[in-house]
DNA sequence: TGAAATGTTGGGGCG
DNA sequence: ACGCCCCAACATTTC
């Protein structure tokens, strides 16, 4: 048994690993060849392009059966595809397997025969089919004790040699923040499952507690499998979480029945919608120097550990959209290159869902208040804190809206005004954006 | 998986 | 005792 990954990111059509993506991947590959190693096997590793590759590999080892895991990207289904009948041209056997989703996307459809476009209904469809399968136990690691060696191993590239590791060391937040690989991500659960499941419901909203899974990036690189998570979190209280679970299945089920919403809105009246050109607010948003704490100690957090939790994702995303009007694609290619957990459905759902242009989306109207989402959800300031040391010193009364506070109070001059003012900002946004709702629906 | 504006209710102060 | 006003608290509606 031959081990192989294919590295051909210029094969992910418009959406090549980014930076962050890229650093986890050195490390899970370097996981997954000691996992191997310890079990008498190693990783062969290549450079693709993947059909050929595999196609020649199989060929010079003389492989008998090809088999991996689908992926469902529009990218990667047409690969997969013409992998298998190259492969069985050829006399081998290809096989690709289930591994990724709790379900298939082309076996869930709603009475009509059409794809769900509202996320309840697709919940529902969800846990009944779900409930339905009752996934089987993942092979022991004792039944894995030792892989079968090939008589020679092909030459391999070394994980180096692809390149992914940064040239210029930015990546010491990512390293202190993340373990990438299968064990990391067992601790994670283990974690999660101790600390946070049980109160999953009341905590997962609070961007300083470590109250989510944080499992996004090994899920996205395989590194366990929603159906581990469907078997082992759905008891007291996880149904919350299976929930999110189901998120994702759903941004994976859109991406697969509308390919082309990676790129353009689902719902085409957005088509035509004046997003803003303004290079200055939008790179103030990457800085996390638009004034507004929430918003800028997310992204801030982002560019620190390549993560930033959910609930400020939705935020910080809702303000370069509807605060800013600068479009949502551009907040998803910064998005795709800073985080770890960079996923074409997760971060193309997202978006849309934000922007309002999606399926079951936030209505054009709902419109986040960045200092009442503060006030909210770090009540105690000790998100903005950690993330913007320029407030640090700031009483809990000011913390999500420093401008407003006393010239007495201790607010580093370095830190900025709002880039506009969220009354402003909202008016222009509801005037914009109101058009767009009499159209379609 | 919002927020703001507007409407309703009910207790208490007061003439 | 009664009506009136005020306004917080909650509910509904509108964006």
């Amino acid at each position: 048994m031959i081990p192989v990954f294919i590295w051909a990111p210029e094969e992910e059509g418009s959406w090549p690993p980014g930076g962050a993506s890229q650093w986890w991947l050195d490390r899970s590959l370097a996981a997954l060849n000691g996992d191997l190693e310890k079990r008498g096997s190693r990783l062969i590793i290549r450079r693709g392009p993947a059909v050929e590759t595999i196609r020649q590999l199989a060929a010079e080892s003389g492989a008998s059966a090809v088999f991996w895991n689908r992926r469902y990207e529009p990218a990667s289904i047409g690969r997969d595809r013409q992998a298998k009948t190259t492969l069985r041209e050829q006399g081998i056997a290809a096989e690709s397997f289930h591994g990724n989703l709790l379900l298939e996307p082309w076996t869930i459809l709603n009475a009509t025969g059409e794809p769900f476009r509202i996320f309840t209904a697709f919940w529902r469809a969800c846990q009944r089919k779900c409930a339905e399968l009752s996934f089987s136990r993942p092979i022991s690691d004792d039944a894995v004790h030792r892989l079968p060696p090939p008589e020679h191993w092909p030459h391999t590239l070394d994980i180096a040699e692809l390149g992914l590791a940064p040239v210029v060391a930015w990546d010491r937040g990512l390293r202190e923040t993340w373990e990438p690989g299968e064990a990391g991500a067992m601790k994670q659960v283990e974690r999660f499952r101790n600390e946070a499941l049980q109160h999953y419901s009341e905590v997962r909203d609070q961007p300083f507690a470590v109250g989510t899974s944080r499992l996004s990036p090994h899920l996205h690189f395989g590194e366990i499998s929603p159906q581990q998570l469907w078997r082992t979190c759905g008891q007291d209280g996880g149904e919350a979480y299976l929930r999110q679970i189901c998120w994702r299945e759903f941004a994976y089920y859109l991406l697969y029945h509308f390919p082309q919403s990676a790129e353009e809105p689902l719902r085409r009246e957005f088509g035509t919608f004046p997003w803003k050109a303004d290079p200055k607010n939008f790179k103030a948003w990457t800085q996390g120097k638009t004034g507004y704490p929430l918003v800028d100690a997310g992204m801030r957090e982002l560019w620190h550990t390549g993560w930033m939790h959910n609930r400020v994702r939705m935020v910080a995303a809702s303000f370069l959209v509807k605060h800013l009007l600068i479009g949502w694609q551009e907040g998803a290619a910064w998005f795709w290159d800073t985080l770890v957990d960079a996923d074409l459905a997760n971060n193309t759902l997202g978006w849309q869902w934000v922007a309002g242009c999606g399926a079951d989306a936030a209505p054009y109207f709902r419109i986040f208040n960045p200092v009442l989402q503060g006030e909210k959800f770090d009540p105690s300031g000790a998100y903005v804190r950690r993330w913007v040391p320029e407030l640090a010193g700031l009483a809990n009364e000011w913390i999500h809206k420093p401008w407003q506070a006393p010239a007495s109070a201790k607010v580093d001059s370095t830190y900025p005004c709002p880039v506009i003012a969220h009354e402003d900002a909202r008016a222009r946004a509801l005037n914009a954006f109101r058009s767009m709702a009499s159209i379609g629906r």
